[in-house]
DNA sequence: TGACAACGCGAGCTTTTGCTCGCATTATGG
DNA sequence: CCATAATGCGAGCAAAAGCTCGCGTTGTCA
């Protein structure tokens, strides 16, 4: 029935928008009453949140398990891997994800949200720190981890507006964005 | 008048958040009365629109105005100099420009705001295209524009958050970014 | 099958909030 | 100095939205 009332807030969020996701509405889309929705979320921003908590653990799920493509390659196809994942974590829901970012206000102050901006920022540390040696070093690799993370989600939230051609390539400009910006030659 | 109530609608979003940005309200910080509000704004949405009009138009004749140091310069230089007058844009209010970004629900999809990131974008392929010849030759010239606006304005939204000192090394960075992506030397 | 609890319901209460409207106050101009 | 218009006021209205609560229904034991 969580399920459910979930599934219908963010059906809701993605079709009507946020201004029209009144409780009401969404236990009436639910196929539940309203006083069941209370039962199971004692206020309106406790539902939002657990979408957002449901959603972005769904996101990271599909992050983790195309980034592990990458593992035992070379540092030029780690980058595309990864990215490659972190295109494929947007594609999960990109309406909700768009519903979800743009109209419910505070979105990027929940907690959950910041603890994946870290873990992302944490694993990209982790991959420009493991290629120390190899090619030209990174001085200051926490900024150059938030530079990479920052530029290439900037990318893919542009790249959902895009038609899919335009997209496809702009993953391939976000890949060479990084890959030269960390002064690796070209292939 | 209407900037009396512009100013209070600026400070209570800035100050107490969007949900406590009520007519009401903002017409006590102002100092009139609802009714004198409801004479020059027929609804709130007109209210926060004015507002976010106002605020981007502030920004862009600081963008303008910084980024005149271009002129006649270099490559290199103009680079940097466009990317500070986009550094300069966004110091004009922070606070409000987060408030009206992270808490005003839609706040993307107003006209205006994607008029100016037309204009943005229009005046990086001036730049890039006048360089012909010059250097390397990009190829897809509105995909390069796209790509280093969007990267470059991720950069400075995250630049918010930062200390200061960190905050001008990432203006570095993001110079760096656009520099090495283009295929410019090092200095 | 009957007692009991857990689950579910939805009319409607309460609060909030955007907004109006009739009146007061201040300018204008003859 | 008065008539008229323009501006400003703020109590209060109407709609909306979040939320409650008493009752019905369904499931689960002995």
């Amino acid at each position: 029935m969580v399920d459910a009332i979930l599934d219908a807030a963010a059906q809701v969020l993605r079709k009507t928008g946020y201004d029209d996701a009144t409780t009401n509405h969404v236990a009436e889309v639910a196929g539940v009453s309203v006083g069941s929705l209370y039962q199971y979320f004692p206020n309106k921003q406790a539902l939002v949140d657990a979408l957002i908590v449901r959603h972005d653990a769904a996101m990271w799920a599909a992050f983790t398990t195309h980034a592990t493509a990458a593992i035992g390659r070379s540092f030029t196809e780690t980058v595309y891997a990864v990215i490659d994942a972190l295109f494929a974590a947007h594609l999960v829901d990109p309406d909700l994800h768009r519903a979800l970012h743009q109209q419910v206000p505070r979105a990027g102050a929940h907690a959950v949200l910041a603890e994946t901006t870290r873990r992302s920022r944490a694993l990209v540390e982790d991959i420009l720190r493991a290629r120390s040696g190899q090619l030209g070093e990174v001085e200051d690799v926490p900024m150059a981890a938030l530079v990479i993370v920052e530029a290439v989600e900037a990318l893919i939230h542009a790249s959902i507006a895009l038609p899919r051609a335009r997209a496809e390539l702009l993953r391939v400009h976000a890949a060479k964005l990084v890959l030269r910006y960390l002064g690796v030659p070209e292939p």
